[in-house]
This record gives structure tokens, C-alpha cells and sequence, in this order.
RNA sequence: GGUCCCAUCGUCUAGUGGCCUAGGACAUCACCCUCUCAAGGUGGAGGCACGGGUUCGAAUCCCGUUGGGACUGCCA
């Protein structure tokens, strides 16, 4: 017996979705826990209209960002269309198939008052012949009902008479999603189907083709089991939008989100693994994951929880690895591949050794690897980039301040230059003007780093070196007093 | 409108008839730690949508109501 065979078919018609990427996890984990498990990567770009070669480079790149590394393809739909082809002429040749030449008007005219939906049955009969205008219905059965088995929601049944005489393929015999999918889906001996929720009611359809296949072709295959994902949600509740909502596998990886993270996170959206623990690996996931577990409720994506996990992993990194993994933010130039927000040094002003030296301060500050820069450009560039509210607060309207800056000059000047000594230092320049360490550090770290925030101030001035510390705090004074 | 799905703190969830005085996590609030900001520590507030049943016993089972969602394409 082999193991289970499972495909991700995402169609290239945008950015890769996170309820795409959430899908294709649930899939890997299904395979990845039987050693004989497939997962397939099918491209469904049927749909000439929107399909970009750009946006399936998306995907394959974001997947494998990710980690889920396919078994089998990426294969596309479109490259299977001879089978499809002759999947529609045999349907056709075995009668579950007419044409029919109805615009969508003249249905919607014909059916008046009729609540029923859908397609209402008008050319089943009138034997017309392929045309340039007529599309491939299929003849869906009536009375009775179909239940779909779902691994997440148990059954679902369906009555025969809500399912209409859809369309399976247009006039140019190019067939559609429902059955195009079926047939890859036999042709590829998939196991299990898992996929959003939005794709229910499209089940009953596909189970019914899949069913006038087996008799058409004459092969019977097993019909594989169903699982329908919930569907995940922004603030409204309402499914996550392409155009709406920030929902870019690509744009969470350039803002510095680690991969095991977001993993981690997409994981726990609908899941959730044994214990009181989130934090998990994907073996984990992988071991304990069961479809029958899936929730079936819609989950609305929580950047802000997805944000501290990123952080915890950031934190849990080996020090060389978290300076590593900064470099697609820090020093592009050297990095496989660049954010897209530059740093605001250049290859020359970045110093290695000294982000190597600042890097632990700043590991534990951060969520997101993209906010790294910000907290250490004051080291690479010639002068602070000052935010100027803080400057005028701190240094330009406090006279207090300006005495503080003008004394540290002096004392800065022969202090040991070491983090302690500059500690203690700013401690004594403090009392002598009746502030404490808090209010003193203030008008220098606004000096030397341009900001009120950042890692801790002696460590920073150590590494800055005395004379580029005391030319900024002259500077400071000079830029207040203009 | 029709079909289908769903319903535990603001959010993600644990919970499969007694272990529930409903647990954890994010967010939030307070305090502690502290050179800023974080991180960390301690504590607090906060939920079974509602109404009926079934049962000795219900967040858990059944029915109804209400509310939300998906779908309703010659898209996928």
C-alpha cells in the first residue's frame, strides 16, 4: 500500500496568498507524515486571461521559502490539455455532456421569477452541435442527493436538484477549472484532496464527473477524500482579499519574518498542536497534525500574534545565525537576496565586526529582521539620522540639556572608554545637574544616535569609538544653537 | 433570495457528558526589573450567542432562534 498522494494547484493569477500557503502546508504535512507520502505542485493556469509566468515564480520561490519542497512538479494544467480533451470527448461521446449556445440574458430572462439557481436545463434536449458559440453542459442528475465525506466536517450532503447543468468547457472546447481539475487530480492518483472552504460546493460537481469518468474512460479510480479548510479572515470577517488586505507571502518574508515562524504561525490557524504549547516546529506539526482535528471555524489572521512569534524565534537564534539571516537587510550586496528597503549605508560604511559586536543588544529588541537597521545605522553612517521631534525636545528647547552635553564633552574626553566607565561617568554628570541616569542619558543618546530609542546607550558609545562620540555631541550643540 | 458551512475571552485556540470554579497564547491593564526601547518576571480583567429539550449531570448530544461566513461565472 502506498502512502497518501497529495496536491497543492494553486492558479497564478496574483501574489501567493497566506490562505494559499496555509493550504499547501496542511497538504505537505499530510504528506510528509507517511514516508511514502507525495506531494504534488500543480500549477492551474488554465485561465489564459490572468495567468502571469511572473506570478508562478511567486510561488515556487515563496514554497520554497517556506521549506515545502515538492516531490512531484511544479507541473502545469495546461501542459495536460490533450488529456483533458479527451476526457471531454468521452464524456461527450457517452451522453453526460450536450452543448448548449444560452448567454447568461437570455437564462436569466427565460427563468423570470424562478428562484431556482443556476442553469435551467434549456438545450439538454435540443441535441445542438459544437459551434463557436456553444459550451459543454453537463447533465447533472436528478432526485437524490450526493454526500461529500469530508475528513474535517463529516459529512455534507447535497440534494441532486441545487446541482445545475454546469459548464465544463467553453465553445473552444478549452475545459474548465471543475473538470480540468478532476482529471489531473485522477491522472496524478491523488489521495486526498485538501483545499479551502471555498471550494464545497464545487465538490459535489467534481465528485459527480468524477464518477462519469470512471464510466466514460472505463478506469475506475478511487475517489479521493475530501478535506475543506476554513477560510481565513481580516477584521471584518470577511475572506482574506488579494486587493484589500496585505495578504503576500513575499511582502511578510521582505518585512523579515523568519520562515519556521510563519510556518508556525499558518499552523496554528485552525490547528492547534498538543499541550499548552504554540511554539512548534514543522516535525512536530508534521507528527501530531490530523485533518479530523482541523477546526471549522473561519480564523482571521493576527499580524500582531504572528509578530511576537517572530520575535521569540529571532530570540531563540544562535547569535551567528541571527547576524547571518539580518543580512538581506544589512548588507545586501553579500546576501542571496535583498529586501527590497534598502539600508540607509552603503557596502563601504557597513562594518561587520561591529554588527557582529551590537547584534545580541539588538536580537532581543526586534520582531521583524527589517526593523534591525534602524536600530544600528547610526554605527555605519557619518552622522545620526535625527528624528527631529526628539532633537527639539531633548537637546534644542532643554538649556539643561546643552550644560549636560557641553560638560560630557569634557569628562567623555578622559573617562576610560568602556561601557561601564561611561555608565558611571554619565551617572556623576547627572547628579551634578540634579538628574538621574534617565533623564541624563536622554540629550546623549539623542546626540550620538539621532533617536530616543535604540540598544543601550554605552555599549553603543563604546563601539562608536570616543572621537566620532564627542565630534556628534559637538555637533549636536553646534545644530542646536543654529 | 437559494444551497451549504460555522458559532468557547477582543483574537487564535484547548475542551469530544462528570477531571471546568472553562486551560493556554496574542492583544490589553497594573506592578517588578531597568540608561531609552524592548525582552523578562508577577498579577488582573476578559468567554461557552440565545431559548428549549435529553440526562443524576451539558461548553460538550438534539431541536429551534439569532448572528456570521462561503458559494451562487463560458474564474479558480
Amino acid at each position: 500500500m502506498s502512502g497518501p498522494r497529495v496536491r497543492f494547484a494553486p492558479s497564478p493569477t496574483g501574489f501567493f496568498h497566506v490562505g494559499s500557503a496555509r493550504s499547501a502546508l496542511f497538504n505537505w504535512f499530510v504528506a510528509r507524515q507517511d514516508p511514502e507520502g507525495v506531494f504534488i505542485l500543480r500549477i492551474e493556469d488554465t485561465d489564459t486571461e490572468r495567468n502571469r509566468e511572473e506570478w508562478v515564480d511567486g510561488i515556487v520561490s515563496a514554497m520554497n521559502w517556506l521549506g515545502m519542497h515538492p516531490d512531484e512538479g511544479p507541473f502545469r494544467q495546461s501542459d495536460n490539455a490533450p488529456a483533458h480533451a479527451h476526457a471531454l470527448s468521452s464524456l461527450m461521446a457517452a451522453g453526460y455532456l450536450y452543448f448548449c449556445d444560452c448567454t447568461g440574458e437570455v437564462v436569466t430572462a427565460r427563468k423570470g421569477a424562478d428562484k431556482t439557481p443556476g442553469y435551467d436545463g434549456f438545450c439538454r434536449d435540443r441535441a445542438l452541435g459544437p459551434s463557436a458559440t456553444a459550451a459543454y453542459r453537463f447533465r447533472a442528475p436528478s432526485g437524490g442527493e450526493i454526500v461529500v465525506s469530508d475528513d474535517v466536517r463529516g459529512d455534507v450532503s447535497f440534494s441532486h436538484d441545487v446541482i445545475d447543468d454546469f459548464v465544463v468547457a467553453k465553445p473552444s472546447g478549452a475545459v474548465l477549472f471543475a473538470l480540468a481539475n478532476v482529471v489531473d487530480d485522477r491522472a496524478d492518483r491523488i489521495t486526498h484532496v485538501i483545499r479551502g472552504e471555498e471550494h464545497l460546493p464545487n465538490t459535489p460537481r467534481q465528485i459527480l464527473l468524477w464518477e462519469a469518468l470512471d464510466e466514460a474512460s472505463g478506469e475506475k479510480i478511487a475517489i479521493p477524500h475530501y478535506a475543506h479548510l476554513p477560510v481565513l479572515v481580516n477584521e471584518q470577517r470577511k475572506k482574506l482579499s488579494k486587493r484589500r488586505d496585505p495578504v503576500a507571502v513575499e511582502m511578510y518574508r521582505d518585512q523579515g519574518y523568519l520562515p519556521e515562524a510563519f510556518v508556525n504561525y499558518l499552523a496554528l490557524l485552525g490547528w492547534s498542536p498538543r499541550g499548552d504549547v504554540e511554539i512548534v516546529d514543522s516535525d512536530t506539526c508534521i507528527q501530531q497534525f490530523r485533518l479530523s482535528d482541523v477546526s471549522h471555524s473561519p480564523a482571521f489572521f493576527d499580524v500582531k500574534k504572528l509578530a511576537h512569534l517572530n520575535g521569540e524565534y529571532i530570540r531563540a537564534l544562535p547569535l551567528e545565525q541571527f547576524v547571518q539571516r539580518c543580512s538581506p537587510w544589512t548588507s545586501p550586496w553579500t546576501s542571496p537576496w535583498r529586501s527590497e528597503q534598502a539600508p540607509p549605508w552603503s557596502d563601504a560604511q557597513f562594518d561587520e565586526d561591529r554588527f557582529a559586536k551590537i547584534a545580541p543588544l539588538v536580537q532581543e529588541r526586534v520582531a521583524l529582521l527589517s526593523d534591525v537597521p534602524a536600530m544600528v545605522d547610526f554605527l555605519f553612517l557619518d552622522a545620526p539620522l535625527f528624528d527631529d521631534a526628539a532633537f527639539d525636545k531633548t537637546i534644542r528647547r532643554d538649556s539643561v540639556a546643552q550644560e549636560l552635553l557641553t560638560k560630557a564633552i569634557e569628562k567623555f574626553g578622559e573617562v576610560d572608554w568602556s561601557a561601564t566607565a561611561l555608565h558611571d561617568c554619565t551617572i556623576l554628570l547627572g547628579e551634578s545637574l540634579q538628574l538621574n541616569l534617565r533623564k541624563a542619558q536622554a540629550p546623549i543618546r539623542c546626540a550620538v544616535t539621532g533617536r530616543l530609542v535604540g540598544p543601550p546607550l554605552f555599549e553603543s558609545l563604546e563601539l562608536l569609538g570616543r572621537d566620532v562620540v564627542l565630534s556628534r555631541i559637538e555637533a549636536a550643540l553646534t545644530k542646536a544653537a543654529a
